[in-house]
DNA sequence: TCCTTAACGGGACTGCAGTTCCTTTTCGGA
DNA sequence: TCCGAAAAGGAACTGCAGTCCCGTTAAGGA
């Protein structure tokens, strides 16, 4: 492996390509040999790298994964999930985004590889938020025996539910009751594990 | 469209086929010309009467809304939305059922009628189980103002969350968790709309 | 029972995704 | 700056999905 130069160059370029077109047409609506003419790279290329459109969505999930999506620290466990509901809802109704996450679960319904990219994904992602609860169980807020990634979860579950099965962005109203939903459940007790 | 005889055998061995490729392949691992081989019929049939794959997973999808699944009536909202969320999890847990509907979950991202049909599909369920919420506002549990299908779609989220993002099948404890969040939210009036 | 017509089915054709093989570029160390 | 290795790119080949044309079957009314 050359990190370097034209080989990044080419990777970088071919990603790109594969977002765009997952955006524009879906898992399905692609193949490689048209990702290539998009990124402007050879077809031989894109075979022999990748070989698949499963290998290819995988990079892009793992390349999407490096970056760090950094906790909010209101002080507050409503404060926190309020904030964590709005940065999901603001990236699900966006309309590139939106359509990119729709795209994503798509094709780890069918593709293993790319469904274990996506599960460290948001593995990531939900244990980057998740010391927003440890920190409200601290603070006294929840039980200690609270389970804290499943609260974050809990978060998201209805604005991705409203994505997929629905078909439209979720609004600041879903924000809303999703992060209070959650709130109100850890309260509760229902998350105790 | 002549609705007896060999047109309707020829449109069941092929909704049966696709539901098939479906779980086996997922909405982009299979084609028409295949479809047609598994169903034993004509490749130009398949071509002329539905013409793409969403076209016939629309099609299976409205074949699925036609059959109703009764609510549970227990007495208390807590048994209901805890009827309901098992319902969800067996289904989705079901190796088959589950893959099935991942895969429509998958199509109805790429294709526009697919959603459609979809979001029929979703609709008649909700319908079906928002009288267990209506009851449960009826009977004092929950104040007047609640959104009673939010109430509903809220116990379904988790579950299908799981199933999409981490493409594990819900567990028992799972259903028991997302009856319990939607009942202790609704409770603390999250769903007022 | 017969006849009309709508729908099914077989087979040849076409375009393009995916494969193969070989040449060209360029990276990175000496 | 030069050289060897590694990766990119070009071009021809192949298999199969999707299309087209026309003959065959059977549904359903008279």
């Amino acid at each position: 492996m050359r990190p370097g130069g034209r080989a990044a160059r080419v990777r970088s370029a071919l990603l790109d390509a594969a977002a765009t077109a997952l955006v524009e047409c879906g898992p399905a609506g692609f193949d490689l040999a048209e990702l290539a003419r998009r990124a402007g790279i050879g077809k031989t290329t894109v075979y022999r790298r990748w070989g698949t459109v499963g290998a290819v969505v995988g990079d892009l999930v793992a390349d999407m994964a490096e970056t760090s999506l950094p906790r909010a620290d209101t002080g507050t466990l409503d404060g926190d999930l309020a904030a964590n509901a709005d940065l999901v809802r603001a990236t699900l109704a966006d309309p590139r985004q939106g359509r990119l996450f729709a795209a994503l679960v798509a094709a780890a319904t069918a593709d293993p590889a790319t469904a274990d990219a996506l599960r460290d994904f948001y593995d990531r992602r939900i244990s980057e938020w998740q010391p927003c609860v440890a920190d409200a169980v601290a603070r006294g807020e929840l039980d200690p025996g609270t389970d804290t990634a499943a609260v974050v979860r809990a978060v998201s579950a209805p604005l991705y539910y409203r994505l997929l099965t629905r078909g439209e962005p979720p609004t600041e109203d879903d924000a809303r009751r999703a992060a209070g939903a959650a709130a109100a459940a850890a309260r509760a007790g229902v998350f105790l594990s």
